[in-house]
DNA sequence: TTGACAAGTTCCAAAATAGAACTTTACTGT
DNA sequence: ACAGTAAAGTTCTATTTTGGAACTTGTCAA
């Protein structure tokens, strides 16, 4: 399978990827939400390729997670904006810096602290249930799948095909 | 700069994508999180080329998320199964299908379902403070430089240099 | 008139990927 | 003994994508 069929899967991850799963892409939305705005501060922050940025910029923008806003004429130039759209990917985000905190540090530690201006203290994010609130562990989520798509086989049979264990 | 150098930089995101931020890591890892554990499963499933499989397996175990598990010998077979550190990817990858089910999902709407069983309903991820257990929300985080990495200009400055508005 | 600025586009060589075939070790049925 | 199956890869080539640098366009300022 190429990688641009991967948004015709029946599959929200995949889906998903087929946005943000690009190897730059999710680093460009980083400096999206650290409120980088401009081409050339894209790159020069990120060291990327103008060629992929342009590239990169233009997919997000047609997949409405950032939008060009005009902000000066003559020459008109443009800058990027999260949309709302874009800016629901925060968890995905903070989700990817704490791992990288907790796994990927060095002797100085991770480079940079979240305060919540709530309450003012550091912090990092916490994954909890809608419904009861309590914390999410993986081995605790069953999936199922929908009714509207049952029966395609979807989710992998559990058992062994011929080494049962 | 090449992809590859990404994991050098001082920034959690980028070093955690250094492990997981190619195309079709996270796909494997969504498969490693439903069960799958063998070559074969992963190519019928993905539809990857083994090629990239073989390639991407082995530096997820080089990574530590996964490792590999024999199941038999003569001749030797051995699947691959997550770590703890793997297993701490979960907030990714729900974060990741909970933006495909509200943003990507088509007519049908979302493929699959998750239930807690702790306490047996359907749910999504909430992302909260660790300090105060608010919902999190973008514009609510500041993001400051930790002491040890400070002056080095990890941040933009977020005033524009020449056309402040 | 020259230079700077911003946001790209164009060009080419180098690297990565898709797709298919091949390899290795061992078991199973005839 | 022999063919077929199985699992987990490796090898091969053609196509695509990327990295790096230079070029373009429209406008203003010195």
């Amino acid at each position: 399978m190429r990688w641009d069929e991967l948004d015709q899967q029946p599959c929200s991850l995949a889906r998903t990827l087929s946005v943000v799963g690009d190897r730059w892409t999710l680093v460009i939305l980083r400096d999206c939400f650290l409120g980088v705005r401009r081409f050339d501060d894209f790159e020069a922050r990120l060291g990327i390729t103008r060629h992929v940025l342009a590239d990169r910029l233009r997919k997000l923008v047609d997949a409405g997670v950032l939008e060009k806003h005009p902000y000066q004429e003559r020459p008109l130039r443009e800058e990027y904006r999260l949309t709302d759209k874009g800016l629901d990917l925060y968890p995905v985000i903070l989700s990817l810096v704490h791992w990288g905190d907790r796994y990927m540090a060095d002797a100085q530690g991770p480079p940079v602290r979240h305060r919540h201006r709530h309450c003012g203290q550091h912090m990092r994010g916490i994954l909890i249930c809608s419904a009861c609130g309590e914390e999410l562990h993986p081995r605790d989520v069953a999936v199922e799948e929908s009714p509207a798509w049952a029966g395609q086989g979807l989710l992998p049979a559990r058992s062994r095909r011929r080494n049962p264990s």
